[in-house]
RNA sequence: CGCGGGAUGGAGCAGUCUGGCAGCUCGUUGGGCUCAUAACCCAAAGGUCGCAGGUUCAAAUCCUGCUCCCGCAA
């Protein structure tokens, strides 16, 4: 089994958990990655940490622009799998039928539920109480592909993007270890997705990290903590941008314009919403740094004067 | 050289334009009040004002150079 030759296929941090796992237990002979982006103000190019893993283990790395063409090197290493994780691309058919045990994939969600990039995000910002991880033979279309193997695990209202991306990641490392000996000798069974019960969990856009306040508050909440800790929602307050980081539901009965200021307690602002209040928690205002509401509030001049403005 | 904001006791900020005693809201410590308190009252400690140089009788404040942090855009 050790000499099974894994190419491995991931970009995001998400996918570094398995990543290890696989080396530590299989022979991975190469890892694809997406091409390095230059990142933040100074441009820097800053390694994925799925290619310091690789760089770390002395494995090949290979950052295809686009691997629909550009593929004939992953075949000549000649694999006898290929395992993606959050990998960002989808794989031509060609790569797709050459590995003798198929091209696997692990992706964050219970398939057919929330095909896509981003599954962590939606499941929360969607207000799903259970999601999982699928691990999935893969096809020309995204994420629709025959399931091996599903695990689900519950959200919590304490749960972000981050803690829940720790635990499926975690999850998602057992997962493939355990599942792959099973795929290698053919004691799997394949169910193919019901096409009528998929949904989609497309990547978020800037208009999708917008806070909206006409919504209940129940579904801010979701919304705030389904973009924590990244890529975080923002608002709208004086004419500077405001990201949100945490926030409560309140319980305020008070009249107002959804997106205002009803409420000013000791460690959170309450913000108008569609059926109630929002307690603004920890936030951050454009050329500053992140704050508690605690903060944010002990460096106003006079705290009453935000009462009555509004979120936008 | 992409655009912009910022650095002031442990935290968040005001003061900079117009140079003149280091200030506010918190936190910490001690004391008081209270059946009690995260509430209230009193007091104290705690700052090379990011770094280096310059102008001035005098610089947080004006001038020059630098470092670090952040928002946007990509």
């Amino acid at each position: 089994m050790n000499n099974l030759k894994i190419i491995y296929m991931g970009t995001p941090d998400f996918s570094v958990g398995p990543l290890e796992r696989l080396i530590k237990e299989y022979n991975v002979i190469a890892v694809v990655t997406q091409p390095d982006k230059e990142i933040g103000r100074k441009k820097e190019i800053k390694f994925s940490k799925v290619k310091e893993v690789a760089i770390k283990n002395n494995i090949k790395v290979f950052q295809p622009e686009k691997i629909k063409q550009d593929y004939n090197e992953i075949i000549n290493l000649n694999p006898d799998i290929i395992i993606t994780c959050a990998y960002g691309q989808i794989l031509p058919k060609e790569l797709l039928d050459f590995p003798k045990y198929g091209c696997i994939n692990i992706h964050a969600s219970l398939l057919p539920k929330l095909r896509g990039g981003a599954p962590i995000h939606r499941a929360i910002i969607d207000g799903h109480n259970i999601t999982g991880i699928t691990i999935m033979y893969m096809n020309e279309k995204m994420d629709s592909g025959d399931i091996i193997y599903q695990e689900d695990i519950y959200i919590y209202d304490e749960d972000t993007v981050g803690t829940l991306f720790n635990r499926l990641s975690r999850l998602g490392s057992n997962m493939i270890i355990k599942v792959l000996p099973n795929i290698i000798n053919g004691t799997i069974i394949r169910i193919r997705q019901d096409e009528k019960r998929a949904t989609y969990a497309y990547n978020i856009t800037r208009e999708d990290e917008h806070i909206d306040f006409n919504k209940t508050s129940r579904e801010v909440f979701n919304h705030i903590r389904g973009l924590n800790p990244w890529p975080v929602g923002y608002s709208t307050l004086d004419n500077k941008k405001v990201k949100i980081y945490e926030s409560k539901i309140g319980n305020s009965k008070k009249d107002g314009l959804p997106g205002e200021i009803i409420n000013i307690y000791n460690d959170s602002i309450g913000v108008k919403t569609n059926n109630g209040e929002i307690l603004i928690t920890s936030l951050q205002f454009e050329g500053k740094k992140r704050v508690s509401t605690k903060d944010y509030l002990n460096g106003l001049q006079d705290k009453n004067n935000i009462i009555g403005k509004k979120f936008i």
